[in-house]
DNA sequence: ATACTATTCTATGGATCCAATGATGTAAAC
DNA sequence: GTTTACATCATTGGATCCATAGAATAGTAT
């Protein structure tokens, strides 16, 4: 049984990602209440949280309101999440890579390979990347044993369209699309390689680089915006319109 | 007139930080509220906000404990700060430095000058040298300009003996002392210069390294525990005893 | 004597209630 | 016609209340 704070605080920051509220939208607590079927207790709990997540900010009175996030800011925090996964992947080529973790790690390329590989990729394909590409990084993290730069990353990956996979489904169409990801996918490859030879510097330059495959990404969708936010609702709380 | 919420999770804040509550030990909602001489909401508002922050921890079954801090934990959120001073650093040198921030810059070195530069610093130059210090690591990080890693700072900063001042007092006693601060604030020109000459991967460089001397002042805190926990008496919720 | 069970009590999670402050709308006066 | 002031309304912040789950203690049985 799941508590109501917890439950509530899931389905907002949902509604929130989704893009139901317009950028400056406020979000009064009744109104929330009745729509979630609760009190407003645990609404109030929810929207504090999802203040320090950065999701919301205080509007200037009082009361909330939903954020604007601007282009830069997504940048900024996809280029945060590049550096702090650079340490990650340093970490883990200075302390070595154990038995476990590079199985995990083979296993996480082999079921990479097997969905860029394909003459066409399906969706199921990508679904099974995007699945995969989250559990690769977060086995890196892991492994780098330090709890403040895993509490970094996570809030950092609070932020929309900033946690690894969110940028997947944006890519270009067709050939163009599979391209990146075998690209991106490569840079897997080397960098568990790099993690293995105890290359410290190397690997924190990929996992660096890596990222930049999703700043690109996101380039591309700032210039179609109509076509990104069919594939993200959440495009709208970028610079957005309701 | 600010709101209770916000006084309240300041002050609980500071009583975790004097080292009031020993490790382990159960944060009851009811005892707090009298403490503090309010009603339970605004308490639960804070403890949420403070598990937010990593200074407590959910209790298997219910409620809040008090969390325990490893040396190795401390030493880890001192890493992440210095990994992320140094890439607002980088930012800053890559981005130029304004003419209003190397003013700025240049009266916090002159501030440092004042008070590092003597034949026996004061009491009051050591508090003269903090408030700099924590002036000069916030207009860098201000002037990188990037929001997700300001964040990410001030987050990673809420760790106890996280941030940039927290370990001055630990100095090693009298010329040592002294000795280590004129260093760490030579530092502080040299990387005032790097950023002015756009050298990016030095500036980073700098400020990564110029964390290693709160590195070596938790080292000798650690291991002096009475001492220590008589000049930084949250030095208790390490490791600790009550 | 020890272990297990049942009962009681306490603390948390959630809902409702109350007060105070900010927003809104209308009316009146210039 | 426009602006200002007053009044009413809505919404948040804080307190209290209620129910339920967990902990503790006591009693009984083996």
């Amino acid at each position: 049984m799941e508590s109501q704070q917890t439950r509530v605080l899931v389905q907002l920051r949902d509604l929130i990602l989704k893009g139901e509220f317009a950028p400056g939208e406020r979000l009064a607590e009744i109104p929330l209440a009745e729509k979630l079927g609760v009190s407003r207790t645990p609404i109030r709990l929810a929207l504090a949280a999802l203040e320090q997540e950065g999701l919301i900010e205080p509007s200037p009175t009082n009361g909330y309101m939903m954020r604007r996030f601007t282009p830069r800011e997504i940048h900024d925090a996809i280029a945060v999440r590049g550096h702090l996964e650079g340490m990650a992947a340093r970490l883990v080529a200075e302390h070595g890579v154990s038995r476990q973790l590079s199985l995990d790690l083979r296993a996480c390329l082999q079921d990479g390979d097997r969905a860029v590989n394909k003459a066409e990729m399906t969706y199921d394909d990508y679904a099974l990347y995007g699945e995969m590409n989250d559990r690769f990084h977060k086995l890196v993290i892991d492994a780098a044993g330090n709890f403040a730069l895993a509490r970094a990353i996570e809030m950092n990956n609070r932020l929309p369209f900033a946690s690894p996979s969110t940028m997947l489904p944006m890519q270009n169409t067709g050939d163009e699309r599979q391209k990146w990801m075998v690209y991106a996918h490569l840079q897997h490859h080397r960098l568990v390689q790099a993690m293995e030879k105890g290359e410290g510097a190397r690997a924190q330059a990929l996992a660096e680089e890596h990222v930049d495959v999703a700043q690109m990404n996101l380039e591309y969708a700032l210039e179609r915006p109509e076509t990104a936010a069919q594939l993200l609702p959440a495009m709208k709380i970028v610079l957005g319109k309701a």
